[in-house]
DNA sequence: ATACTGAGTTTAGTATGCAATAGCCACTCT
DNA sequence: AGAGTGGCTATTGCATACTAAACTCAGTAT
C-alpha cells in the first residue's frame, strides 16, 4: 500500500550491495571451507589488503562473525577464528534438533501442495546426489532440504536462528563427516508425507528421530576421531 | 595450561572495555527502555554526539545491534529501531518456550545443591517483589531466574540464544504487560523442585507447562491491546 | 644460564575527512 | 492548480590518519 504511485517498479531495483557484507560473505566462505584454520588470528590490516577494502569494512564484518559465533573478538588482541570444542558440537547439535523439530511441525500446519512439490524436487535431488556418490553434493541438498522445511514453517525467528546453528554445526563437521546414507533419505520422505498430510504432530515426531540420529551419527564420530588424534 | 608463569594472576586483570561494547550496551538500554522507538531512525552522527564518542565505535554497535535483531539496517539509509509484529512476537515467544523447556531439562541434570540454594534465593526475590507489588522488580526477578536455570543447564549455545530471544520478547512486552501473578511463581517452585531431585522429565514438562502459560498471557493481552488500539 | 627489563614493532582502537547516494523542497511548465 | 524536474542538504559508506595498547626480542644483571 505505501507507494505505487504511477510506476510499474519491478522490485525495488538493484542496491549497490554494502562492501561490508561482501566482506562478511567472503570471510564466512574462507573460514568454512578451511582457508583460514580454527584458532587463526585474523589481522585486519592483512584481511584489508587481500580483500582490496579499507579495515572499515572489515571490521564491521567482523562484528557480524562474532555474534554469529564465527569469529572471537579479544579486546585489544583481534579477531581469532573461533575453535569448536567437543561439547559446543553436542550442544549445537542438541539445539538444531530442537529447533528443527519445531520447525517440522510448523511447516505440517502451513504447507501448500504446491511446498511439498518443492520438497520432493529437493528431496529428489538428494537422491540423485546419493546415488552419484558426490558428498559434496549429498551435504548441499541435505542443508537445502531441511532449510525448505524451515522457510515453510513460516517462523521468521527460526528461520534466522537456525541456519545461525546450523552452518556452524557443518563447518565443523565438514572435515570429519561423511554423510549418512540411504537411512536419512527414507527419514526425509517420511517427514515430507507427514508435511504433505499436515501431520504437525507426525511431522514433529519423524524429524525428531531424524535428528536423534543424526545427532548419535554424528557423536560417534567425534569419539572415533578424538580417540585417535586427541 | 597456557601461562600461570609465575604470578598467581587472578582472573585475567581488567582489559580496557572497548567502547563499541559501552555503546551496544547503551543503545540496547535506550531501545528497551523505550527512549528510541520503534521505527526510529539512528543518526550515526547524532548518536556519535549524545555518547560522546565518533562514529566508528557507533557504526560497529549498530552492526551487533542488526544482528542481535534490535535495529534494522538498510543499505545507504542507515539503522532504524526494529518494530516488531504481532507474528514476530508469537514466533519469538514459541521459540523461547521451546529453548527454555530444553534448558530446564538440562539444569535438572547437572544442578548442584549450591545451584539449587541460589535458584531459591532468587524465587524469593522474585517473591519479595511479588508482595512489595514492584513490577519492576517482578520482571526483572522473573528474568534472573529463568536466566540462572540456562545457565545450569550448561549449555553454552542455549544460554547465548535464549538472551537474543527472551529479551526482545521481554522488550515487546515491557509497554503493555502486567507481569503474571502469583501462579508464575508457584510454577517456578515446582520446577525448582524438579531440578533440586534431579529429575530431567518433571522438570522439561512443568517448564513447558509454565511457558505456555506465559506465552498465553500474553497472547491475550496483544489481543487485547490489538484490540483497542489498531 | 636464567630471569628480568626495556625499547621497538606490530596491531587494534578511535577519530576525522572525503565521496557518493538518497531524501527533500522549491521552482517551473503544462 | 498539479505534476514533474532540478538542485540542495542531510546522511551513509568508505578510506586514511592518528593513538594507545600489547606482543617480541634483544640486552643486561644476577
Amino acid at each position: 500500500m505505501p507507494d505505487a504511485p504511477t510506476a510499474a517498479a519491478r522490485g525495488p531495483i538493484s542496491r549497490p550491495t554494502p562492501l561490508r557484507q561482501a566482506v562478511y560473505d567472503a570471510l564466512t566462505k574462507l573460514i568454512v571451507n578451511g582457508s583460514l584454520k580454527p584458532g587463526q588470528h585474523l589481522v585486519e590490516a592483512e584481511l584489508a589488503e587481500n580483500l582490496g577494502v579499507s579495515r572499515q569494512p572489515i571490521r564491521e564484518a567482523l562484528q557480524r562473525l562474532h555474534t554469529a559465533g564465527w569469529v572471537d573478538l579479544r579486546p585489544s588482541q583481534g579477531a581469532f577464528v573461533h575453535s569448536p570444542t567437543t561439547e559446543e558440537c553436542a550442544q549445537l547439535l542438541s539445539v538444531r534438533a530442537l529447533l528443527e523439530t519445531h520447525s517440522a511441525r510448523g511447516a505440517a500446519q502451513h504447507a501448500t501442495p504446491r511446498d511439498v512439490a518443492r520438497l520432493w524436487e529437493l528431496q529428489q535431488t538428494g537422491l540423485t546426489a546419493l546415488a552419484a556418490g558426490d558428498a559434496r553434493a549429498i551435504v548441499e541438498a541435505n542443508a537445502a532440504l531441511h532449510t525448505h522445511i524451515t522457510l515453510l514453517s513460516r517462523n521468521a525467528v527460526l528461520a534466522e536462528l537456525i541456519p545461525q546453528v546450523d552452518r556452524r554445526v557443518r563447518w565443523y563437521y565438514m572435515p570429519i563427516a561423511k554423510p549418512r546414507g540411504k537411512d536419512a533419505w527414507n527419514e526425509h520422505a517420511r517427514i515430507i508425507e507427514a508435511i504433505a498430510e499436515g501431520s504437525p504432530h507426525r511431522a514433529e515426531e519423524l524429524m525428531r528421530r531424524h535428528t536423534r540420529s543424526t545427532t548419535d551419527f554424528y557423536c560417534k564420530q567425534i569419539a572415533a576421531v578424538a580417540g585417535q588424534s586427541v
